[in-house]
DNA sequence: ATGTCTTTGTGAACGCGTGCACAAAGATGG
DNA sequence: CCATCTTTGTGCACGCGTTCACAAAGACAT
């Protein structure tokens, strides 16, 4: 979904369908939480359940990993816990470096869900030397000059961009040129990266669209005319995205 | 323009494949970018390499919507602008809220890619009192007690969640009741909904730990030992994802 | 008008992901 | 030790999405 890139071809012994890869967090998270209510084993049922997925592909997807389970017993929480971490690696610890300081920026070092699972915000970075040694989440912000000295310095392989459009890609390329072989793109830009480097993307101008989609097609079924009791004043024949284009997630200050 | 008559043919509009519709987005923005710069017609080939993706893919796309380009030229900019916010809902006004103003959710009430296409921020909602009538972005905070009176008086049908994890199901209950069909989630939770809600999920936790698992598998395929020149003395083993279980989105102030 | 050249639109093959359904495996009880 | 019961692990079929490859369609030059 993320990227759009294609994997190597061949090479691959390992062989754990991206698809599955996706779910392995979802399933994490379900067993963390009963691993914390100390809850011993688990059926493919009721973790399916949890995890909001088919309990068939659930065992299809552990069944890529090893076979964890015991017949008609179940799944041991902590040992699958354990497992699933090792497969995403995160029992290691991953530095990030999170770059545009802007709304979303600072939210995002703020967000607990980096700071657990092995990820640590190594550096946050941003072009606004205004911004420079202003703490945000605790931890000082630094110049974009110091970009590929702060990668190399800390050895960070994850990087997340945060800027506007316009400078996501330029970001993108230095943050590559000093050794992050993955990316966390935010900005609303197709990011071209060489091969070798991942790229996911989170846009949240398009996850709304596409909820609009479905939306549209919900009350067109219904009814052809009236929904909602509002006004909306809807005129516009082509200069409805003129002024903006695709406005930068965050603006950096 | 309006050439097309095809308003609901009820034959081709029903079966715009889910992954075409992701796409569309994609396309809209990239012809967006077009128009900008008065480009009046545009090939698959370059459209396609400006979106990402594969130019059969994308002429494949755009012949669910209908035959709208012109062999030999390419596509006209201006037209396919239209017809694609047409298709995807966008020549319409969206009020939606978003509950939950942390962190991220003052990030998400300030992005500009909310403002355009079509989406307003219709309300700003937080279960703090301490928030309530404090603006941000420009729009008082209201607090939850008043969310089903918001959502009625604006006639939303799109809601935002950005809560903490614990209180998004509850969030997402009350949204339902009120008449909210589509949600954008980002609390770190599998929300059930019934039929006929869609959900959408933005989980950065989930991303992240894509990326790791990615990274990992570059690591340990160019050298067995040894990966980044750190010391990475931080070698922790399994009792890393102890203290935070998965941690909300956002603290809710 | 005719031929050439460009680009679309799509038929067909292929691969991946999903879900069913069931045999195998192990627990449990007599 | 055997019977029964529960639950896993997976073979198989199906549908969706992607990609190739090419004929059809139209622009353009002569």
């Amino acid at each position: 979904m993320a990227t759009g890139r294609t994997h190597r071809p061949a090479t691959r012994s390992r062989g754990i369908p991206e698809a599955t890869v996706a779910r392995l967090p979802l399933y994490l998270r379900a067993l963390t939480a009963l691993s914390e209510r100390s809850v011993p084993t688990v059926s493919s049922e009721e973790l399916a359940a949890a995890a909001g997925v088919n309990s068939a592909k659930l065992r299809k997807d552990f069944s890529y990993l090893g076979s964890y389970g015991t017949r008609g017993v179940g799944y041991d929480v902590e040992y699958l816990v354990y497992q699933i971490s090792r497969e995403l690696g995160l029992t290691q610890d991953w530095p990030v470096v999170i770059v545009g300081i802007g709304n979303l920026g600072a939210a995002l070092a703020n967000y607990g869900g980096f700071a657990s699972r092995g990820f640590r915000v190594a550096a946050l970075i941003d072009a606004d030397p205004a911004m420079a040694g202003k703490p945000v989440a605790g931890i000082p912000v630094q110049h974009t000059d110091d970009l590929e000295k702060i990668i190399k310095d800390n050895g960070v392989s994850i990087g997340v961009i945060a800027t506007p459009a316009g400078a996501a890609q330029q970001v993108c390329d230095r943050l590559v040129a000093a050794g992050v072989t993955s990316i966390l793109n935010f900005a609303p830009t197709v990011l071209s990266v060489p091969d070798g480097v991942d790229v996911r993307k989170v846009d949240l101008s398009i996850e709304l669209q596409i909820l609009a989609f479905h939306e549209q097609r919900k009350a067109g079924e219904e009814t052809a005319a009236g929904d909602a009791a509002l006004p909306a004043a809807t005129r516009d024949d082509s200069a409805d995205q003129g002024p903006d284009g695709d406005v930068p997630a965050v603006m950096p200050a």
